[in-house]
DNA sequence: CGTATCCGAGCTGTATACAGAAATACGCCT
DNA sequence: AGGCGTATTTCTGTATACAGCTCGGATACG
């Protein structure tokens, strides 16, 4: 069919994840607008699969967040208040705090936090570098992403990081959503400096057993991306760099 | 079919809800064992639905916590350590800690709050009473549930009541869940009387707008489930007041 | 002209049939 | 007698057929 050929051919091991990943993307790109309904058998032309795996990725997405349930069946695609989006991302402040402070009340071995050290270097170089703008921040992203992941897997708590994995799963939520926001400001090289900071305070305070220091900066961390985002809802242009930006229905369109 | 029987015949509205429930309920009551795998066929000889709904409530079990996708295809039964638990319950505590937060920060309106005044006060009542002691705690336990989810209401944050539904849909992590086991002890009334005096001071806290007070309250607040916890894993006849005990395999079976 | 009712199209929920993969058990070979 | 390979069986993943329901439109009536 002429329209599956949209869709990347990528051959994954499961007809279901091929659905999820197609679909995400449908709603991430805005090809599914918020607030649309989005039934199973238009998604069954799209994506080339037949009702059964996409009813599969429809439910996951549902849980994901990005779909909303209907009471008669079927799906909607989410909206997201600008209210709801900082709602998230405090949320995963919350929990990454908390990860950080089971690290540190609970101790931490030299060798597993080394990997980590060795993940503060690399960014450090990131951010001492000076060249172009949008490759230092893209891999700024990358890895700060695995900074995150690691971190949280120091707290060594099954429940945490499910609970995280969640929170993080909204696209906008996740750790580096506000990133590549910064690239197109004029203080960009600050906030990395001040965000690459926080990662070295927080280690040190893991290494030291200072929870309650550990988890307010990662708190604090967090809300350098709540800054980001009210930025971002300023110029409404740089917001096309986040993603899923539109599912995000400004109230104030003034 | 004999088996199918054993289920009662509510004939809800959806067969997967159906499924889901019946299907809980094995695991909760530990007819499916921890570590076991549990096959789709089976179920459908016990619940009386066809493969579809079996396989969706499975997927939902799974997003829940009860079940563990494997890699091979299927589920098995999730097995939980104390300390799993314990987590669960401080990441309740944590999330219920953050909708206090938000909701004495932003300001709540006095007839916003006066729904969960009454509610405190029908604490009062039951906690002032004196007659038998099973009675006292399971009407205790429906309005603790209630003063809780009113109270992540409160916060008024769509994001955050999804996560904090995740977080309590794990059976022992519910606000309740360990109050059963409270009333086996000497000092029963101790600990109801402490509970309900942080149900008091969070809602002073939230009227007052003294966000971190009302946070760290919650916090503490749910450290009383974790301390029951604690009493439970040592007389191992109160678990069985616990639900979902069966999952958790004592690490500590000495 | 507005409103209520009825009918039809489309969609979801459910059941089942089929194919491929994994686990198990059996038999053969060493 | 034990280990390995193969065959069988059982399972999951996927596709499709069917039934009931919901929603929208058209028509008739006030």
């Amino acid at each position: 069919m002429a329209v599956a050929a949209e869709i990347e051919p990528e051959r994954s091991n499961s007809q279901t994840v091929r659905a999820q990943l197609a679909v995400r993307d449908l709603v991430l790109t805005g090809a599914l607008k918020a607030g649309e309904h989005v039934s199973e058998l238009s998604l069954v032309g799209r994506v080339g699969v037949s009702r059964t795996p996409v009813r599969a990725a429809l439910h996951r997405l549902a849980e994901e967040g990005l779909l909303e349930p209907r009471a008669a069946g079927g799906f909607t695609v989410k909206a997201f208040s600008d209210r709801d989006v900082l709602d998230s991302i405090e949320i995963r402040g919350v929990l990454e705090g908390l990860a950080a402070r089971l690290a540190a009340e609970r101790g931490v071995s030299l060798t597993a936090i080394a990997p980590l050290r060795r993940c503060l270097a690399e960014l450090d170089e990131v951010v001492r570098q000076t060249g172009r703008s949008v490759e230092i921040f893209s891999d700024y992203v990358a890895l700060n992403a695995r900074f995150h992941a690691v971190l949280v897997g120091l707290a060594d708590s099954r429940p945490l990081e499910r609970q995280i994995e969640r929170a993080v799963n909204l696209p906008f939520a996740s750790p580096s959503a506000f990133v590549m926001v910064q690239s197109t400001m004029p203080e960009a090289r600050t906030i990395l400096t001040i965000a690459q900071d926080h990662h070295r305070c927080v280690l040190d305070a893991i290494e030291q057993r200072e929870g309650a220091r550990a988890e307010s900066l990662m708190r604090e961390h967090s809300r350098l991306a709540s800054r980001n985002l009210a930025l971002a809802l300023r110029n409404q242009e740089t917001l096309d760099l986040v993603p899923g930006a539109a599912l995000i229905r400004s109230s104030s369109i003034a």
